[in-house]
DNA sequence: GTTGCCATGTAAGGTGTTACATGATTTA
DNA sequence: TAAATCATGTAACACCTTACATGGCAAC
């Protein structure tokens, strides 16, 4: 998908570092990427070579100096043609589901241990989600709509693990109807 | 999450040569590998090496000869492991949420016209999904268990796409509220 | 004086993709 | 004879990850 266009999206709410990136993608569980330096600190140059970011180095009077990296028209209009883009449908990848297609080699305790270990996970996965939706910092509100499809992001996330932890429970129903038979 | 286990699987559920194993994963939606040659006739050779399969040359009357891939009782046993590690939480990249973070600089005609194409996107990936369930090819039935493990695979995929067409309309709702504004 | 945060960067490797190369056989 | 299908494989590269290197400054 190229972490390229989420860059130059948090560039047009505001001039961030490199570090600054590095820390909202690392925090954020609705960008998927780790926040790994190599990619973003590589990314930025790439940028400013294409001539869509420029970057300011800042002498701070306390810590180490920094390059802030400010969006440029010409990449605010990058942007603007990427987000136009026919979307690609979402790709799941869900190990779980792979584990499950070949499960049948378990025991009846055994595949119900792994369910459980997975409920849980999925469980602890939208309660941070939720926390981080209510927390709300590091998101532009520019204007309202903006808010509103911010919001509906965070809606979308907890919806799928909502969703996902209804399903677990039918699983669980209808293994226990199998067993029972 | 590495192939090498999906591979393991099927091979598990009976005896594949490497270009059959290509055409069952650039067929199922469920499992997200593009099938592509590089990957599958590398990883082969590496399970090979590894003593989880072996490989038997079968001269064919007609057509090329080809190489069929057998599970080991070593790599039922991985295969059995992996299994039963704790799976992760699942991971969604999905570009359309990251399109919209951005997409306030459109016009709602725009924007309207963006979720609409998502719409059409992931209705269609639900047909597609649902026509592979009905069709139900290619997946091993060797049990009761076994069967509706995989009936509910299925069932996953089709309700993450319901619940997002439900969320495209809450989307829209909402976003049609705003405007009258 | 060691831990932790700020800040930038590199090295190495994993995982997956598209595109291409080769060659035989079947079908239109 | 041109195309499609069977069958195996390589080359190049995109994207992302963990781990490491460097250095200053702050706090305890």
């Amino acid at each position: 998908m190229a972490i390229q266009y989420a860059i130059l999206g948090f560039l047009s709410w505001r001039a961030l570092s490199g570090y600054d990136l590095k820390k909202m993608f690392g925090e954020s569980l609705f960008f998927h990427w780790s926040g790994n330096s190599n990619q973003i600190y590589k990314t930025l140059v790439q940028l400013q070579k294409q001539g869509l970011v420029t970057c300011e180095i800042l002498n701070q009077e306390c810590g180490p100096s920094k390059k802030v990296y400010t969006i440029t028209q010409k990449g605010l209009v990058e942007l603007r043609t990427w987000v136009m883009t026919s979307p690609d449908s979402p790709q799941l990848r869900n190990a779980f589901l792979v584990q499950l297609a070949w499960a049948d080699q378990l025991t009846p305790a055994e595949l119900d241990a792994l369910i459980d270990t997975y409920e849980h996970e999925v469980h602890m996965q939208m309660l941070m989600c939720e926390e981080q939706a209510r927390r709300n910092q590091l998101t532009p509100a520019r204007t309202e709509r903006e808010t509103y499809l911010w919001h509906m992001i965070s809606d979308n996330w907890i919806g799928y693990y909502k969703a996902e932890l209804v399903w677990i429970g039918q699983l669980k129903e209808g293994l226990k109807g199998q067993s029972a038979r």
